[in-house]
Parts: C-alpha cells; structure tokens; sequence
DNA sequence: TTTGCTATTGACATTTATGTAAGTAACCTT
DNA sequence: AAGGTTACTTACATAAATGTCAATAGCAAA
C-alpha cells in the first residue's frame, strides 16, 4: 500500500538529511530542527530519519559533526592563505565570525547546551584543537596563542548571539567586535612574528 | 474535592515561581524550565502558573526582566565600588562573568534565541544599556567605552557557554578568559583615566 | 527471472508541554 | 457572620515530538 519512493544509498540519504538540518538550523534555530521538519525538506517521512540516524539525539550528534568540519574546513583554508601571504587578519575573522552567526555554530552550540547533550560537544571541540594544530604548524604553538584564540572564537559566539542587539544598545556598528577582534589578533601575530625571529 | 492551599497574593507568587524558575534555569537549563516544572518546585499546579503569567511565553518574559535586574543591580554595585576605591577591576570582571555563567544569563539567552522569542530580550538590553550608564555617570560615556564593555560581556557570554569545554582543550586554565578580560578592562580604564585628566 | 537485502513508508503508541473550563475554597470587606 | 472576589485546583482537550513495528518495494546480485 506504500509508495516507497526511489532509494538512495545510506550515505547519500544522510548527506542531504544533515544539510537540510543544517539550513533548518541557521534560518530558524535549534528548536525547528524536529525529525518530521528535516524529513520534509528532503521529501521523505520522520521514520525515515530515525532509520537513518538510530534516534533524533543520533541526528544532533551526527550535525554536530557535520557542522564542525565544514566551518573548521573553511576558517583553517583561511588561516592557511595568511600564512602564505594571500590573506588578511581580517580574513580570519570575518570567517570566524561568520561560521557562529552565518553558518550555524553559535545556534547549534546554544541547542547542545539546552538539551544537554554533552557527548555532541566533542567533534566541535575536537574540530577547534584541530584548527588550533593548523595555525601553529609552523612549530610554534604556545600558551599565548591558544589564549588568543580562546578569545577569538569566545567573541565570534557571543557576537553571533547578542552582537547585532547589543551593538544596536550601545550606538555602535555591527562590526565593532569584528573590528575589536582584528586588532586584537593583529597585535597577537605580531607578537609570534618577533618571538619567532629571536 | 479540591485541597486549596493556603492563598498568596499574587506578587508572593509570582516571585516564588520566578525564583524556582531561576534556579530550574541555572541547575538544568532551559529546557527544564516547564510550567509543571516550576509549579512542582513551589507546590502548585501548572494551571496556577498560567493563571499569573497568562501563558508559558509570559513566564518566559517576566523570568527575563527578573534575571536582567538581579544580574545588572549585582554588576553596577561593583563597578561603583570600584569606583570609589573599594573594589578592584577583577571584582567587575568576575562578577560579570558569574552573572552569564553561575547567574543564568547565558542560558538565558540561550532560551530565548532558541525559542525565538526577541521580545523577551528587551528587558536584558535594557539592564546592560542602564549598566553602560552606571559606569559612565562621571560624565564619561564615550565611544571606546561602549566598545570595551561590548568586549567584556560578549567574552563573557561566550565563556559561559563554552570556556569549559574550550579551555580544557587548548591546556588553558579555566580562568583564562577572565584573565584576559581583566587585562583589557584594566588597560582601558587607565586609558579613561588619562583622557579625564587632559 | 528470481531472490535477498534493506531503504522506505504508514499506522499506531507514548510522552510531554501547553492551554481551557468549571468548580472549590481562602481571604477581605461589609 | 454573610457575601463577593479571586487564588487555586481537578479534569479534560489538544498538539507536537519521538519512537516501534510490520509491510511494501526498489535495487543489485545470482
């Protein structure tokens, strides 16, 4: 009596699942990301999911994840293009920034934390270490840079979550903290700059 | 059949539920914060609630504006200790940091992003703008003000949520951000200092 | 073509949060 | 002491999210 649609191999089922979670998640936060919302952007049934995923705390694990290296992906490119001279600090930045406002991290990170998922957390944190490898590749990975980039990505999620209210309060730009962030980071590689040379 | 306890007038009430709601917040996060949740914690029945609040979103915008001015009052008597000689910019920096983490804010926050509800956000802006006000009343409310005092409480925001987690895993020490927040908040008030003597 | 595997579905069950309505009783006023 | 106001409760209704299970059918291999 059922009309089972054409099927797809697991992983592709679970790729799209995961990017309709994805924009789920960025345009109308965690709370919108239900089993039934997501199975129905990619035209298929909550059951389906659940096949999928084991179980809908499966399903945020599984985001979290998916999440983590795509934003990681892009900020380590960016860093990476710095190094080589290709980029500014403002690069970094605004692509730190953007990965917790634009590209979900900061609402997915809010979602873990309300429903306490604790396990979830883990591929994001691992996911930032790694990012933290990348930048210090160079062999030089200090205490000093792991704290600037404490305070990097600490304002890149509190900006994403009360940034655009709280600017508004205080008769500043949307950007303040971007631009706070980048003289803060400037001053920062500067500093490795000369330690490395000494 | 009923068993009707004893009758309290309604501002008793709706202080106790939002007092239970505060701590339900702080020790379970937002998600626990339920009416039958908060009624349980004061002995009275989910309909209760809804009789004082109107609805669940009531109780979410009246715990807002409790947790704002509880949060602010305790933040602007340190700054004006500080002030005065008493106490130290540390005091501000923790006390700020307590009022997101250990104080409920940034779950709150959390909530409300979560739910969507913006409305309920407006009591919060309001206590940090009245905050802002506070720390410049000697007549000193200038622009790098308002950028420093974004700094902190987006630092802060974002440390309550994942400064555990993240610290633990760039080998920082827990206090790292504040830390850090202490350097900066000091190094821009003796900036102020310096501006009102020229 | 036939057979096996499994992606997919529909129907049902459960739980939980929110909300409504009517009745009960506590407290204040007269 | 009588009566009115309303805090409070019980019972019921509703909606949404998650999960279970048997049945169907697409696809690949034999």
């Amino acid at each position: 009596m059922s009309i089972a649609k054409r099927r797809l191999s697991p992983e592709a089922s679970r790729g799209m699942a995961l990017a309709a979670a994805r924009d789920l998640l960025i345009e109308s936060g965690p709370q919108s990301v239900t089993l039934k919302a997501v199975a129905g952007r990619i035209g298929r049934t909550h059951a389906n999911l659940l096949h999928h995923f084991g179980s809908a705390s499966g399903l945020q694990k599984a985001l979290a994840a998916y999440l983590s290296d795509e934003v990681c992906g892009v900020i380590a490119q960016a860093i990476m293009k710095t190094r080589s001279g290709e980029g500014t600090v403002r690069d970094i930045v605004d692509l730190t920034f953007d990965a917790f406002d634009k590209q979900g991290a900061a609402a997915l990170w809010s979602w873990m934390m309300l429903t306490g998922n604790e396990d979830a957390l883990d591929p994001i944190v691992d996911a930032i270490h790694a990012l933290v490898d990348d930048i210090g590749e160079g062999g030089h990975e200090d205490h000093e840079m792991h704290e600037d980039t404490l305070a990097l990505v600490l304002m890149a999620l509190g900006d994403a979550l009360i940034g655009e209210r709280l600017s508004g309060s205080l008769d500043l730009a949307r950007n303040s903290a971007r631009d706070m962030a980048e003289r803060q980071l400037g001053h920062a590689l500067e500093r490795w700059q000369q330690e490395h040379e000494a």
